[in-house]
DNA sequence: CGCGAGCTTGACGTTGTTCAACTAGAGTGG
DNA sequence: CCACTCTAGTTGAACAACGTCAAGCTCGCG
């Protein structure tokens, strides 16, 4: 053979998260042909991780970085669904329903992922009905996460959903006060459902008033109080 | 026994729908065991079927009526996620989510349905693989369908979100041209994402163009194509 | 040095919410 | 049988929110 570590591992599978998870309800066996079904990828920035539209024959564990579910419409406008950090399982929304992927995931920063196969983990999974239910529970939060986005869409003015996301991006992506977006205004934009002038009309308003500081993609948060009251009245 | 026939049947178990198509999956043994552990109930127009944040003990088989699937905020606001009649599975998204129901579901017109006990469904489930997956592509459906009402709601002006609203009712609940609702106007609007006088504004402008007439809750539509186009660049 | 992409700002017009007034029908009680 | 009240629906006007536009700015890159 000419190549014979033609896809050098970028890291270890025996310390990986989703083994470590995947072996409280499956053997060690059953784990070894995942793990043979599945293959590492690194994705720049901005690629394409899972395609709207696209046969879902695999899942993502992301091991590293920051990536952004996208819903294209037919007119080309986008919507970001939810932002995840790793370590997380994308794709879940797909593993049981039969053909394409209902939206995009793109690393919205260099992100490192295991594709996994879906026939081989719904195989394993029906053999295993304790796994199967952690990977159901992982749709339905997914479903219920997208609920409580609907609600802030729905009947919260720019304000409220702008607090909503920043207040989303502290403690659930960067889990910090102060943290450097890898979003452009523009992806803001998508996830907030406004125009990206209006994010930054917002965003320097609450400059203003002292409630953050933003300096090109440094944020800073110094009153969150303000801004939960801001997102539940706003 | 003083009441041998406490509960009367308001319909018969082998002509059901939900027998039906189950015994595609499980054996007729096992659908007894479903059967005994239900209970068919009537829900008068306005009654609560399953109540967010109750414990989801139960999904329910909508044999007769229309129902919408309800979300509080925090705030006491409602949106409505979505509309559907019988028959149907409602709370399929709580199967497996461990807990509290993620949404309410009313009827809104007089209504007749089974509870199905979910410890019993989901012990049958797991035992039988294809019967699991057939219940798992409802989840994902009701996924897939309030992600594009998703889309609606953050690109589409009040235009063409009511016109999405009078396409849905037409093709899927009611399935035909004219119809009488069975909402009020603050459903239309919260089922819209708008206020009540802008559903009103919007219906009356509808119907001055000659896309549709409105009397009290009678509607019908003249001009189908036309609300497609509204629906599309509204 | 110049170009282009992303960002920022303010002005302006459109859209949508809020408010207030009015109508119609349904239920209640004298 | 007629006030009455209550609710749902309707209308238009005033106001606020938001998107669009146009212009200028900054930064990185060829």
């Amino acid at each position: 053979m000419i190549y014979p570590e033609k896809r050098p591992k970028l890291y270890n599978c025996d310390t990986c998260l989703f083994k470590i998870i995947s072996c409280q309800y499956i053997n060690s066996e059953e784990f070894k042909k995942l793990q043979d079904s599945s293959i590492q990828l690194r994705f720049k920035k901005g690629e394409a991780i899972l395609k709207q539209g696209a046969n879902a024959s695999y899942l993502v564990f992301l091991q590293k970085g920051i990536v952004k579910f996208n819903l294209e419409d037919e007119m080309g406008k986008n919507l970001i669904l939810t932002i995840t950090k790793s370590p997380s399982l994308l794709g879940s929304a797909n593993i049981f329903y039969e053909g394409i992927n209902i939206f995009s995931v793109y690393a919205v920063e260099d992100c490192e992922g295991c594709l996994i196969d879906i026939p081989m983990l719904k195989q394993i999974a029906l053999l295993n009905t304790d796994f199967l239910m952690k990977l159901l529970e992982l749709v339905s939060g997914m479903f219920k996460t997208s609920v409580f986005n609907f609600i802030s869409l729905a009947h919260k003015q720019v304000n409220g959903r702008i607090a909503d996301v920043i207040i989303y991006l502290s403690t659930s992506v960067y889990q910090s006060l102060s943290f450097t977006l890898s979003l452009s205004r523009k992806e803001l934009s998508e996830f907030a459902g406004c125009s990206t002038e209006n994010v930054i009309h917002t965003l320097s308003r609450f400059h203003k008033e002292g409630i953050l500081s933003v300096e090109g993609k440094k944020i800073e948060i110094h009153d969150f109080e303000r801004l939960q009251k801001i997102s539940k009245f706003g």
